[in-house]
DNA sequence: AGAAATTATGGAAGCGCTTTCATATTGAAT
DNA sequence: ATTCAATATGAAAGCGCTTCCATAATTTCT
């Protein structure tokens, strides 16, 4: 190894040692028409042999990009999900050159806030995750700002911003389906938040998935648990304190059936002899639960991953189909929290 | 397509509106002294009426700053423990108008990685998280190109760097007396990673303790998990299956204690009343467990917090103490995995 | 063949700041 | 009053890039 030199290379080096201007070596770098093959490569060979970094710096002031993708969250960063959304963001941006900045942005964040942080930043692309996806303050300072923004699991469409998202319709669907198939026919569901909109889209398909099957489902039974462990457990503890109470339970997301499990342990349920409970997302903790739970895993960093994709697409000038969302496949996982119902 | 222009204020703006030059604003907005007190207030007057927002990249060309903080960690995030120290550092960030920038760099990185990503983006300060806080390339790096920069539970420490951390040695001796007084005289214990100093010194601490006290542990009751859940299986299995066991283990982290819990549940061993188990972090698995899990709470989010604060007065010329730790206190946290061990 | 369109290339003007450097202005010390 | 240091201030020179503009080289079309 030849001990480099602390003497920063700029760009000027490069079109010197390659024998151009600048405004070519720009060109090749950003991957522009009009250059003619063997000066780009002179070029290329030019900056690989000074081991050339571009300011970022530099580049931001003079042209419009930013080289940084933000990925902005409304609740602070925490659970398997969010982490696994930022390992995904982070190893895309690590292949396209770009890095990563987290911010976190609440429902009462100011317009003032949002729009003086997007100004500064200048950021090349946004990730939203859910619910910062529906935040309508966030996403209209996004579009006035012209930043190319990418929705994970948004609740609606938004004019011009691609989304990434499973079928929460058809992965509830097929949950329910399977605690229809080892023979339950009273079953309780505990939602998430109703501002999500995949939460709203997993009551639904439980509901028509019940219907379908002639069954039906006391009103008492579907409770609100936000997404939360805490939630869940008084959701769960609504549910298992009736006298007439379901043989399975549905949690729209692993922590809230994590609380299930142990409001059943509380009441001497025996899970999954007496209750079945299933949840979703395949948090690291379903498979420590005691029972292991049932569950449907979901391409959390799968979905991050082709976010920052689409979002450095649309930076290189790509069209990505901004209406029709990118859907990913959820996988089913069976453990041990579901068994056929008691025999009455 | 319809982009409108949003007509940008600018430094010159300020200065006009103020009634001084460029530079004067500069200073203000830097901190600077040498500017009178009259000018010094038109200037923030000027600058909150017109709602500036500094140009980050233009500061960055022009200055050697970044205004960036790198948050550099070595394994993927994802667990509370790195969840809670980007959570402290984000709101640190905000409140010094920084932003956070989240990289990975593991073992293997090369050092051209490394270097090409600092000269990149002149980090105005980089906060390590474990074990990323022992790896002497980066840290090489960082020290070569003057990066500012804070360490969190480091091994060792390294000239001109600041660090945060816990007791680990006097928390993980509580720990032990926890166990003792609870009358226990057989424990166990499973280590985290080696590589981790805290690692090392809470399994000092344990040894130590247990001396202290005149007990004694065969060193088959010593076992290492890596601070990973699966490590904790194979463990707590080696452990207890032993025809000799002990009626309590003590696990370096949450995620060991789970696997332990998971272990004796299947070997059909009753936490607590045949074996206390303890763990390390108090991360939100620690509650959903059951038994929920007596745990020591390390503040995570508070240390990333004071590593970013420190980084910030470093970067305002303030001295901070590079060389004696800043060290936080733990919490005892006590619930339902530990209980007196069973009468022989 | 020449004209028109297309493709290539570089000069130079910024982008919005920080930072010398030179110059006032003030206060303290002779 | 006079001198010297400390304090204040602005003009102007970059920071390293992108991009507009003018121009040259090439291809395509009459």
């Amino acid at each position: 190894m030849t001990s480099k030199k602390v003497s920063k290379i700029t760009i000027s080096d490069v079109a010197r040692v390659a024998g151009v201007s600048v405004t070519t070596v720009s060109r090749v770098l950003n991957g522009e028409r009009y250059v003619r093959e063997d000066k780009k490569r002179a070029v290329l060979e030019a900056s690989a042999k000074l081991d050339y970094q571009p300011n970022v710096y530099a580049r931001s002031l003079a042209g419009d990009r930013s080289y940084l993708l933000g990925l902005l969250f409304d609740e602070a960063p925490g659970g398997e999900y969010l982490s696994g959304m930022q390992r995904g963001a982070m190893r895309q941006c690590k292949e396209a050159g770009l890095h990563l900045v987290v911010e976190h942005f609440g429902r009462s964040t100011a317009l003032d806030e949002i729009e003086s942080f997007l100004t500064k930043l200048k950021l090349s692309g946004a990730i939203l995750t859910p619910p910062a996806c529906d935040n309508k303050v966030l996403l209209a300072a996004l579009e006035r700002k012209n930043v190319p923004t990418a929705r994970i699991s948004p609740s609606a469409p938004y004019p011009g911003m691609p989304s990434v998202k499973i079928n929460d319709f058809e992965a509830a669907q097929e949950m329910t389906e399977h605690l229809i198939a080892l023979g339950h026919k009273r079953i309780g569901f505990i939602a998430g938040d109703p501002e999500h909109a995949d939460s709203r889209e997993r009551l639904k398909a439980f509901r028509e998935t019940i219907a379908a099957r002639k069954l039906s489902v006391p009103e008492d039974w579907i409770q609100t648990g936000g997404y939360l462990f805490e939630g869940g457990l008084d959701a769960a503890m609504k549910i298992l304190s009736q006298s007439r109470r379901p043989t399975a339970i549905f949690a729209a997301n692993d922590d809230m059936a994590a609380a299930v499990i142990v409001v059943a342990d509380r009441l001497k349920i025996k899970v999954p002899d007496e209750l079945s409970v299933v949840g979703f997302d395949d948090t690291p903790m379903a498979s420590v639960l005691s029972p292991a739970l049932t569950t449907m895993r979901q391409p959390v960093e799968e979905m991050a991953k082709i976010a920052a994709g689409l979002l450095i697409d649309m930076q290189k000038g790509k069209k990505v189909a901004s209406e029709t969302p990118v859907v990913l496949d959820v996988e089913f996982v069976l453990r041990s929290s579901t068994a056929s119902p008691p025999q009455v």
